[in-house]
DNA sequence: TCACAAAATTTACACGAGTAAAATTTATGA
DNA sequence: TCATAAATTTTACTCGTGTAAATTTTGTGA
């Protein structure tokens, strides 16, 4: 309100009546100065408006406040959702999130991690594309810095890892397939981008031949994130060539469910369960837009509540012990059916 | 490779040969020193890794590079391609982004800006939720920070704002529907959180009465962002009371059609152009998922790449610049109609 | 009232740069 | 070869804060 600007402080120092140092400790933790001067300090904030300057700040501290966090891709709101749930953990413990996505390259990927280095975090989450190129780069970044890894794991990089079991949740669709019509064929890609869908794929074998099916992969061409694209585009060259050997497909992910979805719809053969549709079409992951497909698209969650508190609360326990944990972390969560009325 | 490792620019300058002060002036531009030591700079450069202090950097300049990107919702993936568009354009642009969402949420909108402050960036490009009760506080900050709006108008907020023009738009798309069939009744929530949701209802107001035909408004509740499940549900209700008067809707936005399509499909209604079908739906944004619905959806996509442009554009003038512009721009750019199966 | 510990202050230095001014070197052209 | 301008170096100061050590003040209990 009055007089002068506080530009640093030293000058909110100055007209809160406490020493400098003191004003300093009380920015890094309220509860570490007598009551009388925290009342002091906060009846000066509240006339003064001041706040430590950020760069200043994290020149001098050891360690950053800062959280580094990179998703695969903030397209995919699949991915968004978990960021958003991810960055409000973070901010709950108190420290800065910084939200990046290396939009399915792995160019940006590294890039990324290179961004992070330049603003010292005190730690990194990280889902990782799973390039094999790249391995190294990334295993180095770890050992700098204290990362977990989230959704895809690498072997042996970071001190942590927190995602889906593929096996049980790929287990668990192909065995309701099975249990409520045709045993399904496996719809993905040849060369899938994803380490997830390689997981994926060898649990639908593994469940398949568990079951005394014989597994049936059709692996479809096509590059990139735009998954529904190459569902679609792909999709309808299936539907029409026949190749096809039963009316029920599982796709390694919601997204290519959502273009098959659409290329049956164009080629006018009914999706669904009931007695007379032609196809049943089931997913993976819950995409948020899984409940609006027509038909709505039966799949399987990931249980990505747990999976980002887990992730977050390890990263926690090794930046507030200052230690790197002396063995690895790996724990897979469980999926849930989702049914649906395409399957 | 070789010795101890390089800690700040003085450790760098003694290993390259070159005085601090004119490493300083390479970093900030290398052109400004002469090219023999700009090689010199960068052998050592290869061989010692090393790299600024960014906080050292923005703590001493007098203008730090960091450029604020706030979006109404990243979870949107639509808001979250524009948001990567602007970022890549960022970069190019020399700067670096620095992305946050409002998640939908005015107070988040606020605290953003606040981060921003912190930061204190050369610019932000800011889409506004437009919640009346911030206005002052937003406005403030564009006063502080050089700031562009887009996406969505706030009077007399910032330096400039780029958006679409809705009656153009709008315009279209209700001139098409009309032409080709009934004309349309419009789908959207009684109290939009988007100022472009009122722009667009009295757009569709003016173009219904400019054809002679009489505004048919159906506005349904639902609060937040979760626009599909507000469509689904209240098109639900909708579909079933036999509210609409004509057979055919046109949605504020595509997710509410998305919605409502979903709400068609699990009532049975045949939705499209064809003989067959008894309702036509369309949107508005040209959401990335509308090609995969079923029908695909008919709708009106935003220029967003002009759009993107042109706000980074006129950020980048006004910060080298160094000067607030005289008067405010603003620029709306026309929509494209993108006829598909659904209307 | 006195002793004692906890908290605050004073003092001093560190962090890793930007930057301005003066002195020096280098490159360029006649 | 010399004059000249441009680039570089030297020197010195600045930014705003963290933090350690020594000293002083404050609060507490007997």
């Amino acid at each position: 309100m009055v007089g002068r600007k506080i530009k640093n402080m030293e000058d909110f120092a100055a007209v809160s009546g406490i020493s400098r140092p003191t004003i300093s400790k009380y920015f890094n933790d309220p509860d570490s100065v007598r009551v009388s001067t925290r009342q002091k300090i906060e009846a000066a904030l509240e006339k003064h408006e001041y706040r430590p300057n950020i760069y200043a700040v994290n020149q001098n501290r050891r360690l950053t406040k800062n959280i580094g966090l990179v998703v695969p891709n903030l397209t995919d709101p699949f991915f968004a959702g978990i960021a958003r749930t991810i960055e409000g953990l973070i901010i709950e413990a108190g420290f800065n999130p910084l939200l990046l996505s290396s939009h399915g390259g792995p160019d940006q990927e590294i890039s990324n991690l290179d961004s992070l280095r330049a603003i010292k975090p005190a730690g990194v989450l990280l889902a990782p594309l799973g390039r094999e190129s790249l391995i190294d780069q990334i295993a180095e970044f770890a050992r700098e810095v204290p990362t977990v890894l989230f959704d895809a794991n690498l072997d042996d990089i970071g001190e942590a890892f927190f995602g889906s079991d593929n096996n049980q949740s790929i287990g668990l669709i192909v065995d309701y397939l099975c249990r409520s019509g045709e045993p399904p064929t496996f719809f993905e890609l040849k060369t899938p981008i994803n380490p997830n869908a390689y997981k994926r794929r060898s649990a639908y074998v593994a469940a398949m031949e568990q079951l005394g099916h014989e597994p049936q992969l059709v692996q479809v061409d096509g590059q990139g994130w735009n998954f529904e694209e190459i569902g679609f585009h792909e999709g309808k060259k299936v539907l029409t060539s026949g190749q096809l050997s039963t009316n029920t497909v599982l796709c390694s992910n919601d997204r290519l469910a959502i273009g098959l979805l659409s290329a049956a719809f164009e080629n006018g053969i009914k999706v669904g369960r009931s007695a007379d549709a032609s196809l049943r079409i089931a997913g993976h992951d819950d995409h948020p837009f899984s409940r609006f497909t027509c038909p709505s698209l039966t799949t399987v969650s990931q249980d990505y509540d747990a999976i980002s508190a887990r992730s977050v609360d390890s990263l926690m326990a090794m930046i507030e012990s200052g230690e790197r944990v002396s063995s690895r972390v790996e724990k897979l969560f469980d999926g849930k059916l989702v049914m649906r009325g395409s399957a």
